[in-house]
DNA sequence: TTCCTTACGTGGGGCAGCGTACATACCCTG
DNA sequence: CAGGGTATGTACGCTGCCCCACGTAAGGAA
């Protein structure tokens, strides 16, 4: 079930008219994507975007005092680096990779170039914005009113939708740092999940077992992320009708 | 000191070149923005952007229990209604009138088509867009990590950034409800305020005596959105440096 | 196998904020 | 100037998470 090495393993890229696809591909670089790399620093120059092929990164915010707080996460279905095309350059918010994998990556002057055409590409990352938008806006919503095993489903859920399997490579401290909480927290709430059968853990692996009773579990913050993410990423020829 | 009624109170009006706002100036037509109003409601359509003169409009997420958490606020410095250009036509949360004004609005169909010629407009919009993503992935941090007393002063600064005067006409169960919180939460921080003579309140007036020593209780987040919004706000000409 | 690093488990004390209930006091209206 | 609606003040018990400290166990390396 191993999929076939293309570009077209990234939604976005994907999505583009053939057309604009070829204009790209010269420029379309595979690297990889290994596990903990920081793609972008906080307030850093970012030289390249990502359309990740397989993987996941974690937009993440680091506070002065070190602790942290995931903003988003991006998988096959986005891109890292929206600050290119925005016209901002950069963020104050760094990128890491959460899960290993690999993405195509372009220059930042071949984005921009290709985005100022105002095809495509254009409308495309724009609804993909706004989708992450979405996200983040969430993200404030649950952060501010849901406990804490209630994020770790979402959190699940939100990982396990840009993963292949039903596994996921993944300490709890890391998820502890995702979430901005203690890794006891983790350990707790991830406990009780076991207990009850929704997943299954040993030292840094997750299982889902059943993704349906995470779901009943879950705040409402997932699907409104979900809902919004499949109604922006339709391909732009279904919006025609 | 009243300013003169026009466009160009709101900033991406007056940083637009003459002839793009001579271009639109046909289409906008000013509006009062009266307290509480509801611009957009979660999910629904959207019909005009609104570029602000005066006032403030909250954008708030409300859940399905009536719980509610403000994302961002927008005041002259921006515009209400990004979804119509990022291409999502709607999203799902609340656009409402924080504190009265009056604004400038133009029809959908104008805003995309000037958008979509991909002019100062649209990179003005863009980077105003990226501002506002600060602003929600800081909200985001700050609901994770910081005490309410924090949260209230950082609400404080943001929004008399975009009054005229020290004074906002504001209740507490009002400030409780964008901040997601409490309305007796706000009273007890809000009172120690008082008593160290950072603010003045009575039944739904706020005075702020002294901005300088909010900015020293407030967390980082309000440093990293004003700081953000200062860059990214810049007019273009600088930028060409 | 043994060791040692790393991941997970558990417990005690503390605090911020919640839900609830009720008291006070302002200010508009009649 | 009296009444009533609304804004603010205060209190109490509760819970979720924090900080801190330590215990247990998995699994790779020698």
């Amino acid at each position: 079930m191993r999929t076939r090495r293309s570009p077209k393993q990234n939604h976005l890229l994907a999505a583009l008219p053939a057309a604009e696809l070829l204009r790209l591909s010269p420029h379309l670089e595979r690297v990889p994507l290994p596990l903990g790399a920081v793609i972008y620093e906080s307030g850093g120059e970012q030289d390249y975007v990502y359309f990740p092929a397989s993987g996941i990164v974690s937009l993440l915010y680091v506070m002065n005092d070190g602790a942290s707080a995931e903003i988003a996460v991006v998988g096959s279905e986005g891109m890292v680096g929206i600050a290119l095309f925005m016209g901002g350059e950069t963020t104050p918010s760094r990128a890491v990779v959460q899960s290993a994998g690999s993405a195509y990556r372009l220059e930042a002057t071949v984005i921009k170039a290709e985005f100022a055409r105002g095809e495509a590409l254009q409308r495309l990352l724009l609804r993909y914005t706004q989708s992450l938008i979405t996200q983040m806006t969430q993200t404030a919503v649950c952060n501010r009113h849901h406990v804490l095993e209630q994020q770790l489903c979402r959190w699940l859920l939100l990982s396990l939708d840009r993963l292949p399997s039903n596994q996921l490579v993944m300490t709890q401290q890391l998820i502890a740092n995702m979430l901005g909480v203690r890794r006891e927290g983790v350990t707790e709430a991830a406990g009780r999940l076991q207990a009850d059968g929704l997943i299954n853990y040993r030292r840094g692996r997750i299982n889902v077992l059943d993704r349906a009773k995470l779901e009943e579990r879950v705040c409402e913050c997932y699907a409104v992320v979900r809902r919004e993410s499949d109604r922006l990423m339709v391909p732009e020829t279904a919006l025609a009708a």
